[in-house]
RNA sequence: CGGGAUGUAGCGCAGCUUGGUAGCGCACCUCGCUUGGGACGAGGGGGUCGCACGUUCGAAUCGUGUCAUCCCGACCA
């Protein structure tokens, strides 16, 4: 390709709506421009990357056995009425209507279609287990869309569904799908770290993602990761070994004592002289509309997924005061928040975190206010109906839940996740099989994403220097440029040509910056696009020199043509 | 949806307080000159100032409304 033709429009200053650097490079070297908000047109530069990507992936994906479809990005409402999900997916689901007055939907997923599509196709079980893929563009109407590729309303995912007759193929296919993705992000220059996490909406229970590790604003997930073994988990999932604390309050009889204005946990240990960690701390939360309070030991925090997952909830927030005041008055109380507690409330669920399980004679709130209950004791002091659940966030500093190392904290993208799914849509939706002993029986299902454009954008936020883009050569658009510094210089320009063409013939993926232009535009130009490697062909061309030049070094090598064309073939024969 | 901000040429911005012919840099076109890290000179094209209503002799500027975009939070590949 010649530069002179590529349809590639490069900016000088950042666009003034670009936060993170993924988002400025790409629009500034000209691979995107956006549409509307949170979606984006891939100019030619971006699609050939992502191309890329995507055969990358069909490569790993095909090599498990898996193979590719696709399905309709419009999907009909009585499918999602099946799976239960036209009620529980929220605003992020684009709904729309057709001319009939039927309802659809923009596909953010494909777990209804593939369910579909077994239940029609596979009846018996000699027909699996399968695995089908398709890669293609998502619609999700996020509530705040964000930084470029990494958080876009439309995007390119890959998206596979495993179908088994039994749990233990499910979990063979799961590692088939693991194994695949640690190949693929590998191939795509980026290393991976799969961790433990909370499977939303999309249900199921074992899940991992796939985060490119990146301490930079634009990796949106807090990832707990043990210093010394291989656990890694996203926050709203981790567990933690606590370290030791004190849990006896050490109070000889439980008695009511006078803490006026006393509401913070910190201001009520200062008080009564103890460590935070003997007094249980409640919290009033909203879960799907309806009051839970939860019960934690005073120096942890509630992990707000863990709790909706423990009372089985789709939405949780925190209780607004007025909500409070109308609870307590429910009960007959009129205490105010930081007096708050279990006992004698009506109308709520309680939910203690383990860590409650271990305290004595502790401190508590008794729905009076400016007063708290010390030397408290289960069963005694507190007497009503309690769950008891892992609700803790685990924090950085705790003890790894699977070895003896630590917890360490850092930021995180997701590129990819997989996620057993069990029956959940198979059984909804009656998608079931024959199996040998002629019962019928749904299918085991498991699912696997990976963000493409998602991808995209963090090999740049991972790869990138203050001038532009460094690809990994694996996904680059294209693999080298060959830059003459003065087309109007005879020899510079003819040279520059025969390199061209001779790498072009040899299969290498080369642009020849025939432009006329002042070198400092075209070297400007080709470490913002991010070309791995550049030929330039200047002055020493009358020695019969060539410069070599790789993007993610600053090492000029002055060489012959002929070397400069047979170094180049030979990289580009090594990328996997 | 709650909190904050911004809409003026393809991009980045000034002008608005104090209403009176719409500006600057980059990009683009022509000519000259230049050719190793975003040169220089001369000339040129391009904007119903987000949209609507109002105030006024007159609105980019003042008022009201509306739409869009971005930032901080809850959602997720």
């Amino acid at each position: 390709m010649k530069m002179s033709q590529l349809f590639v429009q490069t900016l000088r200053e950042d666009p003034s709506d670009a936060e993170v650097v993924s988002h400025k490079l790409l629009v500034r070297a000209g691979y995107i421009r956006k549409l509307t908000s949170g979606v984006y047109n891939y100019l030619p530069l971006m699609q050939r990357v992502l191309r890329k990507i995507e055969n990358i992936v069909r490569e790993e994906m095909d090599a498990k056995g898996a193979q590719e479809l696709l399905m309709p990005f419009v999907q009909p409402e009585e499918l999602w009425q099946e799976s239960g999900r036209w009620d529980v997916y929220g605003k992020e689901l684009m709904r729309l209507k057709d001319r009939h007055d039927r309802g659809m939907c923009l596909g953010p997923t494909h777990e209804e279609v593939i369910t579909f599509i077994a239940r029609e196709g596979i009846r018996s079980y000699k027909q699996l287990p399968v695995n089908l893929y398709q890669i293609q563009s998502k619609f999700r109407d996020e509530i705040r869309p964000r930084f470029g590729l990494l958080r876009g309303r439309e995007f390119i995912m890959k998206d596979a569904y495993s179908f088994d007759f039994d749990q233990k193929g499910m979990e063979v296919a799961y590692e088939k799908m693991a194994d695949a993705y640690t190949k693929i992000f590998l191939r795509c220059g980026l290393e991976t770290r799969a961790v433990q996490s909370d499977s939303g909406a999309i249900g199921g229970s074992v899940s991992h993602e796939y985060m490119v590790l990146t301490n930079t604003d634009a990796g949106e997930n807090d990832v707990l990761y043990c210093d010394k073994c291989s656990y890694a988990a996203n926050t709203n999932h981790a567990t933690s070994k606590m370290l030791k604390a004190v849990v006896d309050g050490g109070f000889a009889k439980a008695e009511k004592v006078h803490t006026p204005n006393v509401k913070s946990i910190d201001d009520l240990a200062a008080f009564l002289k103890v460590e935070p960690s003997v007094i249980c701390k409640s919290l009033v939360y909203i879960a799907d509309s309806k009051p839970v309070l939860a019960l934690i030991r005073g120096d942890k925090a509630v992990e707000e997924v863990k709790l909706m997952n423990a009372v089985g909830a789709n939405e949780i927030r925190i209780a607004t005061e007025g909500e409070i005041k109308e609870l307590m008055a429910q009960s007959g109380f009129d205490a105010v928040p930081g007096f708050i507690g279990p006992e004698g409330l009506k109308g709520i669920t309680v939910v203690a975190d383990n860590s409650v399980g271990e305290l004595k004679n502790f401190i508590i709130g008794i729905n009076e206010t400016d007063y708290h209950l010390v030397g408290a004791n289960f069963g005694v002091d507190v007497t009503g109906p309690c769950e008891l659940h892992d609700i803790r966030l685990a924090q950085k500093g705790e003890g790894c839940p699977d070895c003896d190392g630590h917890l360490l904290i850092t930021k995180g993208i997701e590129v990819g996740n997989i996620f057993q799914l069990g029956t959940k849509y198979s059984a909804a939706m009656g998608a079931t099989f024959t199996a040998e002993n002629g019962e019928e029986k749904p299918f085991i299902m498991g699912c696997y994403g990976i963000g493409i454009t998602r991808t995209a954008a963090a090999a740049i936020e991972r790869y990138h220097d203050d001038w532009g883009i460094i690809w990994p050569i694996a996904i680059a658009p294209y693999h080298v440029v060959v830059t003459p510094v003065n087309v109007k210089d005879e020899q510079q320009i003819e040279t520059a040509q025969k390199i061209y063409e001779e790498l072009k013939i040899q299969g290498v993926e080369v642009v020849l910056d025939d432009r006329d232009e002042r070198a400092g535009v075209k070297f400007k130009d080709a470490d913002l696009i991010g070309f791995p490697y550049r030929i330039t062909v200047g002055k020493t061309i009358t020695e019969g020199l060539v410069e070599f030049k790789a993007r993610n070094s600053s090492d000029i090598q002055k060489i012959s043509a002929d070397d400069a064309v047979s170094k180049i073939v030979e990289i580009v024969k090594n990328i996997k």
